[in-house]
DNA sequence: TTGAAAGCGCTAACAG
DNA sequence: CTGTTAGCGCTTTCAA
């Protein structure tokens, strides 16, 4: 590989005025040529590693997310990948797998490597965030809340269990019961606190504590307490699931028991991006991830730049998708 | 940050000795202790951006694939990150978007990254290896073949495209389609071949050719040759879906037009992670996806190591996961 | 506008 | 086993 000094020598200026004709500072039109050509020449690509070592930092953002075969995760990445190349940063995506260790060795990795920022789903309310914090980049948090004061955004998730409450209801069920994510986790609580406040509301006289269920955000999870609750005495005619997978999970089981949807009312919160199912079964609260990554990304690249604000958090609105089909 | 000057001032030793504790060269024990302790003290982390200069290599992997929202490619970066983590490197993982140009510049920020090796699934056989070839950086194709001498992992594509029209056969459909991916992709056309064998032997007096489908790998690929094999005077009776999302999108308009899997007949190369059918109603031609991560992965850190022994092509065969349903 | 020179933090000869 | 020293390739004062 050849470096400044090479591509020097051939444009017969200082490996100074190279280094300035790769960063845009003043430079005489004709060197700027000199250089250009011997540059050309010689194949040359500035060594990020040396510019990275000499400025301290890099143009590489980090991307910490829970579960790397979540669609709406990798969809997030999508939009924090296209604002971040459109800016000229490369995106290192890292999955935590939901445990804080793997999530600490990721966080540690961002420093030593001097990344601009982090954008990071907390894999729980505990994960700690002072080592990076203390460095001074910039970090923002994306689909979970948590304790320290930094940018985040977040779904409405509260109003996202209503409404897909509401849009069962509205559909003629009334014993719907929810299943959620793990009790840690903001979102979870959040979304079925929803679901709660629209039972009461809409079917006063349903009992909502034996039809809520906590599972996993994953397939299983929602295949488990689906289960469960179809082994109730008295069952549910309807269900909400906290996430897309949970969604996916607790149809696998309805249909298995042939109550494919709408016989038994499903309301999913998140999209089902690979569904095979009509699109008119289900109710679908659509979360939208990819605006979460880009606006995270838009954020992060701000602090970035240096905008010194007081924190922001953004709440992205969900989307109701209703089923067209309606109980029979 | 404290720098290892900083280390060894306060240990008593030398920059080199404390350099030595952090890459396990031989050290005294008592100074080892000295150093640990020291660097314990002032929270000390090697700087990776200077290490990576000073040895012109890194413990990061690039991770190039064509789409990062097909859980077929996420799938495989599990594997990849799983191996990789293990041996204390990292994963770069990049979205081409199955874009030559993306490709390209992934590759470049690579080699000028300093990564140790790139595991690539080539967006097409056009996709330009040269450059980061020529820094002696190893590189290991994925799913696809290439035009370059390098290690390689693909599946037994002919063999799970005869397998999915055999489960066909088998289960009573004769008018079997196929729907594949992009002609210009070999995957695509070692699949339909395989088909096309299959539906020979099976079926000799079905016209193959117009039984046959071009689209994309994605679920409007899918949708759109669904629809116009439908369209056809003569419908096929069953198709075999390329890949997973292909399928997804063959058995969503399947459904909207009233021909839920059995009625017609559908067999998937690839798995159907989220689907939330009877498991019974398709025939999944699994293809392994995280074990052709796996592999990759453990080739690529061989011939990091120094490995230098001729290329090799790993074959993963499929694996048929037959309906259970038979036409009715 | 341009060049000389000093490092960024680390590793790897080379001596001792 | 340990210390000294010379860079890796780049950017950035500081002078000219």
């Amino acid at each position: 590989m050849a470096t400044i000094y090479d591509v020097a020598r051939l444009a017969q200026v200082s490996p100074a005025t190279v280094s300035r004709v790769f960063n845009g500072t003043s430079v005489s039109a004709e060197k700027v040529a000199a250089v250009r050509r011997a540059a050309e020449q010689l194949r040359f690509t500035p060594n990020r590693t040396a510019r990275n070592l000499r400025t301290q930092s890099s143009e590489v953002i980090g991307l910490v997310i829970p579960d790397i075969e979540n669609p709406y995760f990798t969809e997030m990445a999508r939009g924090v990948e296209d604002v971040a190349s459109g800016a000229g940063y490369s995106v290192v995506l890292c999955n935590s797998d939901s445990q804080p260790e793997k999530e600490a060795t990721y966080l540690q990795i961002a420093v030593s490597e001097h990344m601009s920022g982090v954008i990071i789903a907390p894999a729980s309310e505990r994960t700690r965030l002072d080592g990076i914090l203390d460095t001074g980049r910039p970090v923002v948090a994306v689909d979970r809340h948590t304790v320290y004061d930094i940018d985040g955004v977040v779904m409405a998730n509260r109003e996202a269990g209503a409404s897909a409450t509401e849009g069962l209801l509205e559909a003629g069920y009334r014993r719907i019961a929810y299943i959620g994510g793990p009790e840690g986790i903001d979102t979870a609580a959040e979304r079925a606190a929803g679901w709660r406040a629209a039972l009461a509301a809409g079917a006063p006289d349903i009992a909502s504590d034996e039809l809520l269920r906590f599972a996993n955000f994953r397939v299983d999870g929602g295949r488990a307490a689906m289960e469960e609750l179809l082994a109730l005495p008295e069952r549910p005619d309807a269900v909400v699931a906290g996430n897309n997978l949970i969604g996916v999970g607790a149809i696998q089981v309805l249909t298995e028991h042939g109550l494919t949807p709408p016989e038994v009312g499903v309301a999913v919160i998140g999209s089902l991006p690979f569904t095979t199912l009509s699109p008119t079964a289900v109710t679908v609260v659509r979360l939208p991830a990819r605006e979460m990554g880009v606006s995270a990304a838009r954020m992060l690249l701000e602090r970035i730049g240096g905008d010194s604000r007081p924190s922001r958090t953004v709440v992205l609105p969900s989307e109701v998708l209703p089923a067209s089909a309606v109980r029979s």
